[in-house]
DNA sequence: AGCACGCCGACT
DNA sequence: GTCGGCGTGCTC
């Protein structure tokens, strides 16, 4: 008998003959020129033309779950790639392994007495029966920090595990997430199933196995990819914090985790719940539009009392009259937490002690010999390293072009500050959290300290913004917000107000009564940094939407992005022209002219993009379809860097 | 990934 | 002419 199969790899259908029968779905194990790679049976065939090698070994005598066939389908043709791309994310690496049996990670108990043991307040009554209306499809949750969005998931996965039927629940990371765990653990005990990074090769295949292998309702939390796991008996999927942007998978195949769950649901006709409290400005379009927002009121807790908020000018110098990074303002409120017994925390979004190192006489900048991109100091270690690579070197005394001696550091970044901060106030402790710190000096690993009021004042980077929930942290200082809105993508603004509204919820969760933020900035006018300090989103997502349409980006155009990185200048700037010159051609397509990527230089070449936009997203993707194969396309692009 | 095929520049 | 470098496409 003969039978489609899609291996994994940049590969098709291919055929292959079998001495017995297979259903779709099945994990099969098959000769590929010279390899021998996994792949998933699609369906049954005639004998073709040619002739035919055979499936080697049958891993699994039971199927996948058809959703996560109809999946393969739907990725490669909706993002352009190959089947083969979607199969390497349906199976767990290494499927054809064998594995030491292991003691069961995790089984079935009944539930907790379910139902009971979460009160739901008037507000997330309402905002559940909302959820809850119709037969399935996509749902945006849209309520503020604290407004206890996570008590609705919990319940809306009891009634699907009431129904016998498992949920998926989708977070961004799972580390900083350890108590949104901890409370799906109390209710489904031994029926979570946690998937995340720090797990080994084998132990995910056998999650994969235990699944496949095992009928019952589970709860399944996880990254992007838990997406598919594998089980046949989905009623509910929930992404958490739906605005970040690793629910978009970067290198191939690309794919956003909301668009394919959202397939998921409409195919199965279950829910899929989105939540966040600054949802991307696209999501919440679309919900409103398709009337399917609903919006968590009030906070949870009543005696919550919003921060306030101040906005300090960089430029007036007279704020700064004590340091040059930190207000005179912000300082005295240090101060003052110090004396209390409050915690300050210290938000800026770069670390190293500073991103730029040039020459005083001639101007030259020290760039990563791998990246061309500048090179950060880090002056503990008496070393300039490069932020995208491993590069590292000593601080060169001389100019490395000029020979002259004297080289400028420029900027700023989390070590300066942490520097800064201990000579300001020496009695104090400090600690400072960035990915520079070591593995078991995380924010994780200090959280119990840091939570228990032993440092005085914590520095750091996005580490820092997501999560943490200090009863002792009176007062947050964003050192410069205005630092991402420069970027040259038309997710600028939003990824600042997101972050903003992060960092501000740090103090917003009615531990102390008050609470302030200080936002320094070189641009105390910008709408985006009014509203972030306001806390309204519904305000920053009507004048982000009226930008976007007037400038023709998401959600009223589909988006394309076309890379290609070529040996010389000369070449890339020849081939993007051409190519950018036959998509002008076609109908209702806008083509912006091309442009150098934003890192423009790799070791590999220089690298430039094309934008394509256009109104109907089957025609723009028709349009880029067969494009040089040295073009990367990234289709829906969550940013233009 | 690994191989064949074919186009184009260098040269015994 | 011929050799071979590597860019391109196929693998059932």
């Amino acid at each position: 008998m003969f039978y489609e199969v899609v291996p994994e790899g940049k590969l098709g259908e291919l055929t292959y003959d079998f001495d017995g029968s297979l259903f779709p779905g099945q994990i099969v194990l098959v000769p590929v020129g010279k390899r021998v790679l996994p792949g998933i049976v699609i369906k049954k065939v005639a004998q073709p033309k040619f002739k035919t090698k055979s499936i080697l070994k049958v891993l699994y005598s039971k199927p996948l779950p058809k959703h996560l066939l109809k999946i393969i389908d739907f990725i490669s043709s909706y993002y352009l790639t190959e089947k083969g791309m979607v199969v390497s994310l349906l199976l767990p690496r290494g499927v054809q392994k064998k594995r030491r049996k292991t003691e069961q990670m995790f089984g079935f108990s009944r539930p907790a007495s379910l139902t009971d043991t979460l009160p739901l307040n008037k507000a997330q009554k309402r905002a559940l029966e909302g959820l809850q209306k119709g037969v399935g499809g996509t749902k945006l949750l849209y309520g503020v920090t604290g407004s206890g969005k996570t008590n609705i998931y919990l319940k809306m996965a009891e009634d699907a595990f009431k129904q016998q039927k498992s949920s998926i629940v989708l977070v961004p990371e799972i580390a900083l997430t350890s108590q949104f765990v901890q409370v799906f653990r109390e209710v489904f005990g031994k029926n979570i199933v946690l998937i995340h990074s720090k797990q080994t090769e084998a132990e995910r295949h056998l999650i994969f196995n235990s699944l496949l292998e095992t009928e019952g309702p589970r709860v399944i939390i996880g990254p992007r990819s838990a997406l598919f796991a594998p089980v046949d008996n989905l009623g509910l999927i929930i992404i958490d914090e739906e605005h970040e942007n690793t629910y978009y998978q970067e290198n191939p195949p690309r794919y956003s985790a909301i668009r394919v769950a959202s397939f998921m649901a409409k195919t199965l006709e279950i829910p899929l719940i989105l939540g966040s409290a600054t949802p991307t400005v696209e999501d919440f379009y679309l919900a409103k539009a398709r009337g399917s927002l609903v919006q968590l009121e009030e906070k949870a807790k009543k005696e919550a009392v919003k921060p306030e908020v101040k906005i300090i000018d960089f430029k007036k110098r007279d704020n700064f009259s004590k340091n040059r990074y930190f207000s005179t303002a912000l300082l005295n409120q240090i101060s003052e937490n110090l004396e209390k017994g409050y915690q300050t925390l210290i938000f800026h979004n770069r670390r190293g002690s500073s991103p730029l190192t040039i020459c005083e006489e001639c101007g030259e900048e020290v760039l990563c010999p791998n990246c061309y991109l500048p090179l950060t100091l880090h002056a503990d270690e008496f070393v300039l390293q490069c932020h995208t690579c491993e590069y590292a070197e000593k601080v060169p005394t001389n100019c490395p072009k000029c020979g002259h001696s004297g080289m400028l550091h420029k900027g700023f970044g989390t070590k300066l500050l942490e520097v800064e901060l201990t000579k300001l106030f020496p009695k104090a402790t400090i600690r400072r959290f960035d990915a520079d710190n070591k593995k078991d000096e995380g924010v994780a690993e200090a959280y119990e300290e840091i939570r228990a009021g032993e440092v005085d004042i914590l520095v750091g980077t996005q580490t820092l913004a997501k999560g943490l929930d200090l009863p002792k942290l009176a007062t947050v200082g964003v050192v410069q917000a205005d630092a991402g809105l420069s970027l040259p993508d038309f997710t600028a603004e939003e990824r600042t107000f997101q972050l903003l509204t992060q960092v501000i919820g740090r103090v917003g969760r009615g531990h102390l009564k008050d609470t302030n933020v200080f936002i320094q900035t070189f641009r105390p006018e910008h709408p985006v940094l009014t509203f972030a300090a306001n806390e309204d989103y519904l305000g920053f997502s009507k004048y982000m939407l009226v930008r976007r349409q007037k400038s023709g980006f998401p959600p009223f155009r589909f988006i394309a992005k076309l890379e290609i990185t070529l040996k010389t200048e000369a070449i890339v700037l020849k081939k993007v022209r051409e190519t950018a010159q036959k998509l002008a051609q076609k109908k209702n397509l806008v083509v912006s002219p091309p442009m150098p990527a934003f890192h423009e230089r790799t070791s590999k070449g220089y690298t430039w993009q094309i934008i394509v936009r256009g109104k109907s997203r089957k025609a723009l993707a028709l349009a880029i379809s067969n494009l040089d194969a040295n073009f990367r396309i990234t289709l829906d692009p969550p940013s233009l860097l």
